[in-house]
DNA sequence: CACAACGTTCCATAATGTGGCACGGGCTAG
DNA sequence: CTAGCCCGTGCCACATTATGGAACGTTGTG
């Protein structure tokens, strides 16, 4: 409602990140706004090193360096970061799968912010940055599962969007479902949000019992084994505990 | 020069990175700006998704997930973050000593996007989003030595300051340094930008040859030894030339 | 209990961003 | 070779938009 240039610039921003390297005219397309506006914004962002010219291509535009230094304080002083890779390295050499690191983002969504990926032919692709929904997802329930009643009765109130047959319907499903998780130290998805895409995850706590995080393994619905379950997640809660260990550790 | 409204809230967004999570009247004190501006700004801010209220403490402030989407073209798809990784691992285990990755920012500087830790007691401290100067570091010198000579050129023209009397002074003193760096395969710094601090650095490139980033080690300058310079040039050549390797294949 | 400090809201003011237009250079088709 | 086109860039009068002082409500403290 309030500062319409700066959210423009900000799409603009992200817009720019989406497409790098971008020209001012593809820009105009995407936004139906006049060039000397889409110009404008660009090189303000330029002004404050957000973004750059292009070295080979000076009419395209891509993300500068700036953004770099900004990053939610989960992962501020690399502590999360650094703390979690080398257990996430050693859980891929074992299972040979992708396994994902992501963070909660205030009871909306959960963001990855890492990914080790395995040599499979046929694998999950899903980039850094890419959001998903709490309650549909392996690593979101294994963060809700540690978050308090309330935060999750929050989060039932404003409604379960289902995906699938498979999504958790209602407040009643999900509660069992994070008992569950609680119980065994892990959340499974089998294909609830994205088709054919099957996950395993545990949650990494704070020394206060806060969940920080979540490792996750993610696999083709194809290679989903209910057999193994137990023991992969087991293998994936160890890498969970390992990683806040070393992160409180440090 | 323009969209100054833009520009204060890209630097209040920065601000909060630095100090998250924070509140409106610490900022106001940091920027001198009505508590109403501030206030605004974050409100805005936090409506793109770039900023989000602390949940234990709903007046302060921290950096939302959305800037996680947002990432430099050299990180894209993280094709390079992810063949990075299990080298500097590698190295750190070899050398016991703290890994850098950085790229290079448009011939202005150079960023560290990522560290691999080691447990030494006393050890260099850089944190993922610093910057430093192209001609005054082992990184930065290791990229330059892959520029085209006019890009070198260029850098020297805008001139090339002198951290301390070890910093090389002039156009012919980096020109000959950057021989020798091609000669050998890595870049050493001898406490010539930040004082105490050794480094040595090799050039990540890509199909063409063009420098994408840079691995380094760095140490306290207590604890380099001359001697060992070749090995330890070697192993880092080694695997920058790994890192390359692996992002082309994958 | 009263004061102080803080986050939040409101609104008249003018400063600020807007976008139509025009310029110049590079590319392509005739 | 040149005419026509498209693109990135710079300008400027207009009014939309952000500004910041002042007032309000709440929290915690002496």
């Amino acid at each position: 409602m309030e500062m319409k240039s700066v959210i423009r610039s900000l799409r603009v921003l992200e817009a720019v990140a989406q497409h790098q390297p971008v020209t001012v005219g593809e820009l105009t397309k995407i936004f139906g706004l006049p060039k000397s506006t889409v110009q404008r914004t660009l090189v303000t962002l330029a002004e404050a090193g957000w973004l750059r010219a292009n070295r080979k291509d000076t009419t395209r535009w891509e993300i500068g360096a700036r953004v770099l230094a900004v990053r939610p304080a989960a992962l501020q002083g690399s502590s999360l970061y650094a703390a979690a890779r080398e257990p996430m390295v050693h859980l891929r050499d074992t299972l040979n799968e992708t396994i994902h690191l992501s963070v909660p983002d205030a009871l909306q969504c959960v963001v990855v912010v890492d990914r080790v990926d395995c040599d499979q032919a046929v694998r999950t692709f899903i980039n850094i940055g890419d959001t998903s929904p709490l309650h549909a997802t392996a690593t979101g329930r294994a963060i809700l599962a540690h978050l308090p009643r309330a935060d999750v009765e929050e989060l039932v109130a404003r409604g379960l969007e289902r995906f699938n047959d498979s999504t958790p319907a209602d407040a009643a499903a999900l509660l069992a479902e994070l008992d569950r998780v609680r119980a065994d130290g892990y959340a499974v998805n089998l294909n609830q949000y994205r088709p054919d895409v099957c996950a395993v995850a545990a949650a990494i706590l704070d020394s206060d019992g806060t969940p920080l995080a979540a490792v996750a393994v993610s696999m083709p619905a194809s290679r989903y084994q209910p057999d193994r379950l137990p023991k992969w997640g087991r293998l994936v809660a160890d890498t969970a505990t390992e990683i806040s260990a070393r992160r409180l550790g440090a």
